[in-house]
DNA sequence: TAGATTTATGCAAACGGTTGCATAAAAAGA
DNA sequence: TCTTTTTATGCAACCGTTTGCATAAATCTA
C-alpha cells in the first residue's frame, strides 16, 4: 500500500493531524517539526490521497464538462476544441480536474445526471444543445453551479453563459461588406432553427437597415441542415438577374460550395462576387482566393466558462452573468475592394 | 446535506451495512428488506457519494487521458477527437469516468505525475510524445497501468500501445497507384523524425520493393515540419524532365500545397501526376479534384486502447500488447486509373 | 512570580461508504 | 426434537484525510 498521512506520523513521532496540517500549510506548526515533516515527505516519497482529502473536504475538485453526443460535429470541431484545451488550463491552474463526459439518451439516469447526483464533479459546464428543463431543475435542485456553453433556448435570462457574440459578427461582417463597396449582399446559413443563427441574421439586418439598404428576404438562403445545397442555390443566384454582389457564409463548407459554384459559373471572386464566411478554420487562408471571415477566439471563450464556473463554485451566491465575446475580421482577398 | 445511506438505514429500520449490501446488489439480503429498502432510496431520492464509495474500494473508477499541449495540433486534431470520443464510449459503458489533462512541463510535479501520484485515476492513456522514461519508470513504480497512443519511441517491446499501421498504410496507397499504372511515385512527407513517418517511407519501400520498381531518394521529400515547402518541391519537380506519375502526400496540409503547385504548373491532376494523400479529413472529397486517401478509422483506435487500458486495470497481469489499427484506402478522382 | 496569552500539538469525531466476522433466526437433516 | 446448515442481518473496523476542541508548554505581562 501506498504510504500515507500516519506513516509520516509515525515516522516523525507527531500525530496525523500534525503531519495534515504541514500539508495544508497551516501556519501554527513550529518550523522545527515543520522541517522534519517535509523531510520525511519527500524520503518516503508521500502524497496525499486525492480522495480521502475529497471526501473530507466535501468536495471533488473536479468539474465536468458535457459534450452532446448526438452533435457529431461538435467532437470533431476544432472550433470547440479550443475552448476545451482553455476550459482545461483554467482549471488546472485552480487545481481543478476536467471531466469529460457524452451526454447520452438513457432510460432512467444520464451520464450527466449521474455525475451530479453521485457528487463526482463540483460543478458542469454544459453545450447549449443539452439544455432542457428538466437538467435545469435538477441542477437547482442540488445547487449544483452550471455554466452553459451558447445561448440556450430556454432560461435565457436565468442562466449563466457565454456565447460568441454573433449578431455582432454578422454585423461586422455586413459592414465590411458594404465598405468594400459591395452594395447586396445575400446570407447563406446551415439552419435558421439554432440561436446563433437567428442572432447572426439579425446583425445581418441590422448593418443593412443601419446603411438605409433594404433587405432582399430572397437573399437569405436557409440550407437546412444540408450545407452541400448551398452550391445548388448559388448556381441559381449566380445566373439571376438580380444577383447580389456579395455573399456571406454560415460555415467552411457552405463557403466551400459557394467558391466552388461561382468557379462553376464562371464567376471570379471577389471581381464578380465576393465571399466571406464564418468560422476561421485552418483551410480559409488556403482557398482561393484566401477568404475574408469572421472569426472568434474560443480559447476566450472556453476561458470565460470556466473562470466563471470557479467563481460560482467558490462563491455560491455568484450572480448569473451572460458573456458574449466579440467576434473579429480577418481580412484576405475574397472580399478585396470593389472597384 | 444530501441523503446518506445512514439516513435510508434509519427510515428503513436496518444497519448501513444492510442497505450498502442492497446498493451493491449483493444477493443475501432477503427480498422483503431488498424492496423496503429500494422504496426508501427512491422516496428520499438516495444516490450514492461516489467519493465515500471510492475512497472504500480504493478505486477512482476515471482514468486519465494525457494531452500533449506543447503539440498543437492535438486537440485541434479532428482525427484525435475521434479517439477521444471513442475512448470515452468505452470507459463510459465500464463505469469509468475520462479525466483529461494537459502535459504541460512543470518545475517539479506535472500534472500528469500528480494525477498518477495522488491516485486521481485508476490508469492513463498517453500520446506518444509525453513518453518519457522518467514518466515510465514512476508508473512501473507504483503499478499504474497505462497505454501509449501511438508507437512510442523508448520501450517499444515492454510496454502496450495501439497505433494506426503506418507502415500498412504506406504500402496499400503504394500498391494502389502501382495498379493503376503509375510507375514513379513521390512521397511528400512532413517530418521524417516521427515514428510514424519512418513506418510510412518503410511501406512505400517495401511496396516499389515488391514490384521490382527501384526507390528514387530524390523521390521522397521531407518537409521538415514546414508543410507549406510542399508546394516549392513541386513546383520543381514539375518542372524537372525526370517527374513522378504520382505524389503521396502526408497529411492534408501538404496535400492541398500539391494540388496548388500542380495547377499553377498547368498540370492536371490525375491525368498528368495523381494525387493522393494520409488522412481523410472533411475537406477530401471536396478537393478539386476529390482526393483518394488512406483513412484510419480512429474511432477503433481509441477503443482499443480504452478497451485493453480497463483490461489491465482489472487484471494485473494483464500481458502487455502492442495493436496496429489497419488503414483503408478511400479512392477519389485524384488517382483514377492511368491511361 | 502568578496569571494571562500565545504557540504548538494531540485526541477523536467526522466525511459516507464497504466488508469480514459474529450471530440470530429459519430451514433442513437425522 | 436436536443438530447442522443456510439465510439474513448487525457490529465495528477501515479507507486516508480534515478540523474543532482541549491542553501542555512557552512566552509575555504586570
Amino acid at each position: 500500500m501506498a504510504v500515507t498521512i500516519k506513516d509520516i506520523a509515525k515516522k516523525v513521532g507527531v500525530s496525523p493531524s500534525t503531519v495534515s496540517r504541514v500539508v495544508n500549510g497551516n501556519a501554527l506548526i513550529s518550523k522545527e517539526t515543520r522541517d522534519k515533516i517535509f523531510a520525511a515527505m519527500k524520503e518516503m516519497d508521500y502524497h496525499p490521497n486525492s480522495l480521502a482529502r475529497n471526501l473530507a473536504n466535501g468536495s471533488t475538485y473536479a468539474i465536468g464538462l458535457v459534450i452532446d453526443a448526438r452533435d457529431d460535429n461538435t467532437f470533431s470541431n476544432a472550433f470547440f476544441n479550443r475552448s476545451v484545451y482553455a476550459i482545461e488550463t483554467v482549471l488546472q491552474q485552480h487545481g481543478y480536474n476536467l471531466l469529460i463526459t457524452n451526454d447520452r439518451e438513457d432510460e432512467n439516469c444520464s451520464p450527466v445526471e449521474k455525475l451530479i447526483l453521485e457528487k463526482r464533479v463540483d460543478g458542469v459546464i454544459l453545450p447549449s444543445s443539452s439544455v432542457t428543463q428538466k437538467l435545469i431543475n435538477l441542477l437547482r435542485k442540488n445547487d449544483f453551479p452550471f455554466i452553459i456553453l451558447g445561448e440556450p433556448e430556454i432560461e435565457k435570462d436565468e442562466t449563466s453563459w457565454v456565447d460568441v457574440d454573433n449578431l455582432l459578427g454578422g454585423e461586422m461582417a455586413v459592414k465590411h461588406l458594404l465598405g468594400q463597396g459591395y452594395r447586396s449582399i445575400a446570407f447563406i446559413l446551415e439552419n435558421q432553427a439554432t440561436v446563433f443563427a437567428r442572432n447572426r441574421v439579425q446583425g445581418y439586418r441590422k448593418a443593412l437597415g443601419e446603411n438605409g439598404c433594404g433587405v432582399n428576404t430572397d437573399y437569405i438562403i436557409d440550407c437546412k441542415g444540408n450545407c452541400e445545397a448551398a452550391y445548388g442555390a448559388v448556381r441559381e443566384l449566380a445566373s439571376s438577374q438580380d444577383k447580389p454582389e456579395a455573399v456571406l457564409c454560415a460555415n467552411n463548407v457552405i463557403a466551400y460550395q459557394v467558391l466552388r459554384a461561382l468557379r462553376d459559373s464562371l464567376m471570379s471572386v471577389p471581381e464578380d462576387m465576393a465571399v466571406m464566411s464564418f468560422d476561421n478554420y485552418p483551410f480559409a487562408e488556403y482557398m482561393d482566393p484566401p477568404l475574408s471571415v469572421v472569426d472568434v477566439d474560443t480559447f476566450r471563450l472556453g476561458e470565460q466558462a470556466a473562470t466563471d464556473l470557479i467563481k460560482k463554485i467558490q462563491n455560491a451566491d455568484y450572480e448569473n452573468q451572460q458573456t458574449m465575446i466579440a467576434t473579429e475580421l480577418i481580412l484576405r482577398e475574397s472580399t478585396k475592394r470593389k472597384k
